[in-house]
DNA sequence: CACTATATATATCGTATTGATACTATTGGA
DNA sequence: TCCAATAGTATCAATACGATATATATAGTG
């Protein structure tokens, strides 16, 4: 999803502000599936007024920087609308840790189970941090959204549990340190 | 992850060409936690040859354009595991589909169940092609990979199983047509 | 009181990445 | 025979990212 047509989805929940549009991002519900910075979201604002689907109008503060609060429009909620029309893209995950686990393998081996360690740690946050944001007053879709990244992380995190014996152990080439209490897990 | 270590990565799991590894961060175990288009991983196997991390030899092939075939070095091999010794950045999932959820509520509700019920087919596919990978050969790591995201795919499947009527008879502005059989889930 | 960090708020800049495409040649199917 | 797909290289414009600059105010700390 471009930065355009989530930037108009925002905007279609509610008026705000290029920072406004950066929190929301990087916090709340949106920071589960999207991601954008400064550098995307101040250009995308001003070509989405320069097409006109969405309006700015600058509040003057006192002792603080005019606040520019973005409005979509009605063209601007067609667009939008248009946008939903067409089947979404399929999601794009990207994960260093995975990618680690296959790389490991072949240069560290040892680094594996500290690996699966840490990652099982950084799921229960991220469950205990999804849950947290339960508490406030959400609509259907955002708990919808939140629930779904619940489900999951937890599904993630059981396997994981489930799973990291299976690497301790296995084609301990060299290291040494790694070989403590051989687990065992189901020959083969 | 940048693609100068994803490459590097790849190339320590065997030598390959460019357009082998744009193919493996497509398809195969890769295709679940990575991408990269050539615009990227061609400047990124320059600059790896510039830096001394990999070698390349061009095999000329008759009626093809030359293969060049490139190889991790020991230096390249010592880069790699260095940048493994730190912690893998937290995931980055996108999902065009979540969001659409979130905006459809404002703007097109009706659309919420196609949405989900297509999202499921989708979902099934996924899972069945990842449990198709774990037929070839595989490495304990790509295993591993792939059962962790066939996994996460079950878990999303099955909160949507369960979930999709949350939905329905929802705020039926205008449509009528989907408030079929409203579902006693637990009054909230 | 000064110092530091954090929050509010806008915006730009260099670089990395994407997505599309160009070029060339072979294979396989309609 | 013609079209699409596969194999292989590579580049380019548009976009997005990540860091940073600019200001001001507040809150905490030594």
């Amino acid at each position: 999803m471009d930065i355009k047509t989530l930037c108009l989805g925002i905007l279609s929940l509610g008026d705000a502000t290029g920072y406004e549009i950066k929190k929301m991002v990087a916090e709340g519900s949106f920071s589960f599936f999207s991601e954008a910075s400064y550098g995307s979201i101040y250009p995308a604002l001003g070509k989405l007024m320069a097409e006109g689907f969405v309006t700015c109008r600058a509040m003057a503060q006192e002792k603080r920087p005019d606040k520019k609060v973005y409005s979509l429009t009605e063209l601007g909620r067609e667009a939008l609308t248009q946008s939903l029309r067409k089947n979404p893209d399929p999601d794009k995950n990207r994960s260093e840790f995975l990618a680690a686990i296959l790389f490991c393998e072949s240069v560290a081996p040892e680094r594996v189970d500290d690996l699966i360690e840490d990652r099982i740690h950084e799921h229960e946050q991220k469950i205990t941090a999804l849950e947290g944001l339960l508490a406030g007053d959400m609509t259907p879709g955002s708990i919808f959204v939140v629930e779904y990244g619940v489900a999951t992380q937890k599904a993630a995190l059981e396997f994981l549990l489930k799973n990291q014996n299976k690497f301790s152990g296995q084609s301990p080439k060299g290291a040494g340190a790694n070989l403590r209490e051989v687990p065992t897990t189901a020959a083969e």
